[in-house]
RNA sequence: GGGCGAGUAGCUCAAUCGGAUAGAGCACCGGCCUUCUAAGCCGGGGGUUGUGGGUUCGAUUCCCGCCUCGCCUACCA
């Protein structure tokens, strides 16, 4: 309601300033005024034409809000403050518009967007940095499907990484399991862990330490014993890599098994994937070759003869004087040429390694060629084959030879990818080899969806019982890592959190019986924990705590499912739904339609203009009076309703439960889902404020009972379907 | 050395494109359960927005300097 009504404004001010001051302005600013007192929208575009058009602030915005006349949805305009336009909104056509039923929103065209979150390496249990970036991600995707996107959610593979060659390092080498012990070993896991609460005997849990033995391994023993380690631990890498032998066999093993282990983890937190493409199938389907050629022939590669990096194929990083010097950098290659430029003469140190001196390519050169296949540029397919099954689709997994019928991936028209902040340096690289590849309008759409990392704070790593040193200690927080097997692990989280909240569950809803009371606990917990790692923005580090993680008090999850079970007690005990009154509420509307709508929409002719200006404090009734004759009664009553300063808290609601589409739109342009947390606390927040204001079941006149009513189901709708976006679901009873 | 990000209430965080009186939660203090669930509500104390300049009608926001912290900057992946 208020993006349509703040849609309708701009392009009426707009129109005016065309009109009278022959300017063209792109958008006019909006926002929100502080108080309700000022209005629901505002603009200080007055303030800013001072200058432009040398006049006084206040004079423009006076010119401007006689000129606006009468704007459908708007009650009335003021000027105040040192040139503000203030827009009071038509309360009871902004309530109508709110309780009117959703229509599904159309789809915005050919919008086809990829997502890849979680991505963690398949050699150890998720833990609660892994829970950050998979809950942004999935809340994303929500957000991107509510807006009308197709969406693919893929879950990036690293199965033949340096990660799992270590953990496959300590199956063969430290524990000296055979192929036939490691698949014994995990069968066995996979039995255990099936059992309730099992998620300690998982092969991921497993892993977690055997990694975490393996990398203090290489660091022990004599400089022999270290050098010879650190052979065994690249053998390992390469005779991954290249696959076809047994190590290869137990790496496919483990990494397919604890990569099942992450779905199910993400699974109790309601994240699902469609694709899962690995770095096995990048390499043996030659995708680097075929990225290679294309590199090499629009120049973004080049080969370097002189300094550190003779021998590589490099490309220079985005943002040095190299990259932006004009013309291609292929050939700089010919040490002869002097002449010209700074940047041509010398060897670029700095420039990214892509391809090594021995041949072999790196990380971020199978990336680019990766991304390549993501926006459909490289000519080459993965084979695919399905891996696991969910309640309503198939997530599949990339395969060497695949399956025959399978759908169809890639050539996506805008990519985001949620990868930490860390690795906002080779996500540059990508960007910028596409780029200079002549992908402009690809670059344009390929968003790296950084975040910051999750921490402990020195107390809670000394709770876990890990050893901190001084200085440590003294820092704020402390980086979680894999590697060290220093951190906290997402089922034992989720557990906590479950365990924590069971009691209270149990007491206050005793009368329900067992399963539904596990029901709302788990609910409850995923609630906090999604709610926890969504409220606080993407760039700032979440210093994790239990007191916090474990909170369900405040601006947290449970807070506003606590708001949609006051909402549906409401309506239990009142012995109606929130659709009975909805349609209620719809059918009063409909007795106002068939006034003409030259009537709706004055022409704002000078006159006019002067009586809407002199008339400040014309109420918005009087308005509507001489607009359409009388005002039905259930009009009246209404405006009634939602004005005086008793009512404001009504109406705020109202107002908020209004601005969805509103804070979606600001989500996906700015790739930021906290936006909507918020706006689902604030939302909760109006409604407790409501409820304990303005009791509903006893109020005496039935048709402002009714409106009451018809406030909670708005409310209730607009709770659900936040919480719904954010992955959040909506408890019967808590 | 270079790049990116951050520094806001005791703590954890917000603050839209530069806008009106910088807001929430936690913690603390004081009230409110015979009324639709107290996982709640109301009230209170709490701020030189790291620091010094600049830009202008207006700066937490933009520019420059300085201080502090984190991350990145490997022929690791």
């Amino acid at each position: 309601m208020v993006l349509e009504l703040e849609k309708r404004l701009d392009a009426r001010v707009r129109a005016v300033l065309k009109e009278k001051y022959s300017l063209d302005v792109a958008n006019v600013p909006l926002e929100t005024p502080p108080d309700l007192h000022l209005g629901e929208i505002a603009t200080p575009i007055a303030l800013q034409l001072a200058r432009t058009l040398r006049k006084a602030p206040k004079i423009i915005a006076q010119e401007i809000v006689a000129a606006l006349g009468s704007v459908e949805g708007f009650a009335r305009f003021e000027v105040a403050g040192a040139g503000y336009i203030n827009a009071y909104l038509d309360r009871a056509a902004a309530a109508r518009m709110v309780a009117a039923p959703q229509s599904s929103r159309p789809s915005q065209g050919p919008l086809h967007a990829m997502v890849e979150h979680t991505s963690i390496n398949p050699n150890k249990a998720a833990h609660i940095g892994h829970l950050r970036n998979a809950i942004l991600g999935d809340t994303f995707v929500r957000l991107l499907r509510a807006a009308g996107y197709k969406v693919d959610v893929q879950n990036y593979i690293d199965n033949t990484g340096v990660q799992v060659a270590d953990v496959v390092v300590g199956f063969l080498h430290l524990e000296k399991k055979s192929l036939a012990e490691v698949r014994t070993l995990i069968a066995d896991c996979e039995k255990r862990c099936a059992g309730v609460g099992g998620h300690a005997a998982g092969i991921d849990y497993y892993c977690w330490d055997l990694y975490a033995r393996t990398s203090s391994w290489y660091a022990e023993g004599t400089t022999e014993d270290q050098a010879e380690r650190k052979k065994i631990r690249l053998d390992t890498l390469h005779l991954l890599e290249h696959g076809g032998n047994e190590t290869a066999e137990v790496a496919e093993l483990i990494s397919t098994a604890v990569l099942r282990r992450h779905l199910e983890t993400m699974l109790r937190l309601g994240i699902e994937y469609d694709l899962l493409p690995r770095e096995s199938e990048i390499l043996h389907l030659k995708f680097w070759e075929a990225a290679f050629e294309k590199l090499k022939q629009t120049g973004v590669l080049y080969f370097e003869n002189e300094g550190k990096n003779r021998g590589c194929w490099v490309m220079t990083r985005p943002g040095t004087l190299a990259s932006t010097a004009s013309g291609g950098r292929s050939g700089s290659t010919a040490s002869g040429d002097l002449s010209g430029s700074q940047a041509s003469g010398e060897t670029d140190e700095d420039a990214k390694v892509i391809v090594r001196s021995n041949g072999t390519v790196t990380y971020v050169g199978k990336d680019i060629a990766y991304h390549l296949w993501k926006f459909g540029l490289l000519g080459r397919d993965f084979g695919y084959k399905r891996f696991f099954t969910y309640r309503n689709h198939e997530c599949w997994i990339s395969a060497e030879h695949g399956e025959a019928d399978h759908p169809h991936f890639g050539g996506a028209t805008a990519i985001y990818n949620v990868i930490d902040s860390r690795q906002s340096d080779p996500q540059a690289n990508v960007i910028q080899a596409l780029r200079g590849m002549g992908h402009a309008d690809q670059a344009e759409h390929y968003t790296h969806f950084s975040y910051e990392m999750v921490a402990l704070t020195p107390r809670c790593a000394e709770e876990l019982g890990y050893s901190v040193s001084d200085e440590d200690k003294k820092k704020a927080y402390i980086e979680v890592s894999g590697r060290k097997g220093f951190g906290v692990k997402a089922d034992d989280l989720i557990d906590k959190l479950i365990a924590t909240v069971q009691p209270l569950v149990d007491e206050k809803q005793a009368a329900s019986p067992e399963p539904v009371r596990r029901q709302i606990a788990r609910q409850i917990a995923i609630g906090a924990l999604r709610y926890f790692m969504l409220k606080v923005t993407r760039n700032s580090v979440i210093a994790f705590d239990f007191k916090d993680a474990l909170s369900f008090e405040g601006e947290t999850g449970p807070y506003i499912q606590y708001a949609v079970v006051r909402i549906r007690n409401i309506f239990r005990k009142g012995g109606t739904t929130p659709e009975a009154i909805l349609a209620e509420f719809a059918k009063q509307a409909s007795r106002q339609v068939g006034k003409p709508a030259s009537q709706q929409e004055s022409v704002p002719d000078a006159a006019a203009a002067a009586e809407v200006l002199k008339g400040r404090d014309l109420s918005r009734a009087a308005n509507a009076e001489k607009n359409d004759g009388a005002l039905a009664p259930e009009e009246s009553a209404l405006v009634s309703y939602l004005s005086g300063e008793e009512n404001e808290d009504i109406w705020s609601l109202w107002l908020r439960a209004g601005r969805f589409s509103q804070v979606l739109e600001q989500c996906i342009n700015t790739s930021e889902p906290a936006y909507l947390a918020k706006h689902a606390f604030q939302l909760a927040q109006e409604f407790a404020n409501f409820y304990h204001r303005h009791h509903i079941l006893t109020e005496e006149d039935p048709a402002r009972k009714t409106f009451l009513l018809a406030s909670a189901a708005v409310a209730l709708r607009e709770l659900v379907r936040a919480l719904a976006l954010l992955g959040i679901e909506s408890p019967e009873a808590m």
